[in-house]
DNA sequence: TCATAAACATCGGATTTACTTATGATAAAA
DNA sequence: TTTTATCATAAGTAAATCCGATGTTTATGA
């Protein structure tokens, strides 16, 4: 049987060219080697698939292949095809037409701002697949990312690992959801709806309150370090859940900005006054490694669709120290 | 672009094996090489493609692949696939399995001989293909297949030829096609007709005759130097409707014993007293060159199922003394 | 018939490639 | 901190590969 490890791509495009140009010389001529070269592979390859491969009349007679010189031939001819293709296929990936992209991403990111990136990264670059990777914790995407199971990912700040680089997008700010025609904290005039709330007068309020989810966690200790006690009438962890039951006037509720589906008309969304403290929207990446130009277009599109629907990132004084 | 001549086969197998164990080191003991080797191969593939194709975490974590080895893998997967399948086609070729079979061939030859032959080989080896090429001219088919295009030939003797080996299947005789119920001709006791006819009764006789076949000009020649004249009636170069012709009583024929359907049951065969000179068959291969399986099985075919439809070889004096 | 040309094989030597072994570097795990 | 599991690198050597020159064979043409 024949050994794989002893043919040699170079020999396959010698036998190509052996049949194409009928000759040894020929080929030598068209492959920029030496007759004699040609003729050294030509014998190693008959070697190394055991059998003569080439007739050669003797006298200015042109060679031509045996039957198993043009058995091999047929494959060989695949097999350059196929490795044409792979060439092509690595190019359209460093033009970044062509490649895969996963992503680690958690819910809020999940309902508007992906969709959006996604959308215009496929349709520019239609070559490209883009595979989603949810998960509630930081943690677990930050393990896959490290591990190389997914190429990119957004986090909730703060992170600070010194293998990821982190992109700050931008912050997302709770707000408070209430239903359109409601009539307590929308405020004296119903005309002139306010757009900040005094957090203190959602004390003993009804509150629809996701459960166990980080955020929600983050918030309820600032609402009780001001004094403030929500009552809450219901949890659940479906978003869509959360924004029916605040519809039917069960209770508000305070969610992520992100993770609200802001077409809803029958409701109502509202800052607080003071603010409640956002949480930093992250993009995360090795930071070694190869990136693929479909990865950086995904990071760029990120970057712009967080800009319109996300806060801008508080100034900071090494940030201002750096600019000049 | 990626220079196909840089790449190589040991190094998708590399790749695979890299693929498959999750490490180097891994890769280098199923491919019992060392764990510099494949770091090495690793390198100059990456070099050759002009991409990273290896996620290499530092300190004891499993390598894997970046988006660009993924794709690459994927068509050495292939690659190697067809390697396989070429070495196993190349097997079958060498156990006769497979293969394909060029003969020349000539009229006489293809009506009963070559069918038996050819049946019989694909019988046994239904991968094998057989592919005839007819001509007239036994100087036509000598040319092909000196020069490669075809692989064996049927040829009439003699030849002598320094670049071809010729195995003598034996001696076609000339014979008398007269009609079933012919009364000139069958002698004088129609219910025990004759086996041969004295030429001379030919004289002035009705003849249909092949059109410059050199068969038919060799017979001529035999008779007019015997002082017999046939009187010819019609010509065609179809045997089929030289058979015809006979069978509705216009006249007898000489034809090659080979070229008759004996199953027609209107026609009568008939030797000749004296006897005509015989056609000697030849079977003709190149002196040099490979064979394979298949065609050696296509010659052993033939050699027998010439012993049964032809006369044999009249022993020389030669032959005589090489036995013993 | 003899020289020429066209084809491939072979030899000898220089260069390049491709292993192996040994060692270094890194980071997780113990 | 030490150990362990990774991969990379360096140095040396064995092998492969290529070129140039030359040899062999055969058809062609003078």
């Amino acid at each position: 049987m024949v050994n794989l490890r002893d043919l040699d791509i170079q020999q396959l495009l010698t036998l190509r060219a052996i049949a194409e140009e009928g000759s040894f010389g020929g080929a030598a001529d068209v492959l920029r080697f030496s007759q004699s070269a040609v003729s050294q592979q030509a014998a190693a390859l008959e070697k190394a698939v055991g059998h003569q491969l080439f007739n050669r009349p003797k006298g200015p007679k042109p060679a031509s292949l045996t039957e198993a010189g043009r058995i091999l031939l047929e494959h060989a001819e695949r097999i350059l095809a196929r490795l044409e293709q792979a060439g092509q296929e690595l190019d359209d990936l460093a033009a970044g037409t062509k490649g895969r992209v996963v992503c680690g991403t958690f819910q809020s990111v999940s309902v508007e701002l992906l969709p959006t990136v996604v959308g215009q990264l496929l349709l520019n670059s239609p070559g490209v697949e883009v595979e989603l990777i949810e998960s509630k914790s930081n943690a677990e995407l930050i393990d896959l990312l490290v591990s190389g199971k997914i190429d990119v990912s957004f986090l909730v700040g703060p992170v600070d690992d010194p293998r990821l680089q982190i992109i700050e997008l931008g912050q997302d700010p709770m707000v408070l959801l209430a239903p359109r025609h409601d009539e307590v904290l929308i405020g004296p005039d119903p005309e002139v709806p306010r757009t900040a709330v005094p957090i203190r007068e959602l004390h003993e309020q009804p509150f629809i309150a996701q459960r166990e989810e980080s955020d929600h966690l983050r918030v309820e200790a600032s609402l009780l370090a001001a004094g403030i006690k929500p009552r809450y009438v219901f949890r659940t962890n479906d978003n869509g859940a959360v924004q029916a039951m605040v519809r039917t006037g069960a209770g508000y509720s305070i969610m992520p900005k992100l993770s609200i589906d802001e077409t809803d008309p029958d409701i109502r969304i509202m800052a607080f006054d003071p603010p409640l403290p956002k949480r930093t929207i992250l993009l995360a990446l090795r930071k070694s490694g190869p990136r693929i130009p479909a990865l950086q277009t995904f990071i760029d599109l990120s970057i712009s669709a967080s800009s319109e629907r996300l806060d801008a990132m508080p100034v900071t004084v090494n940030a201002m120290s750096g600019s000049v």
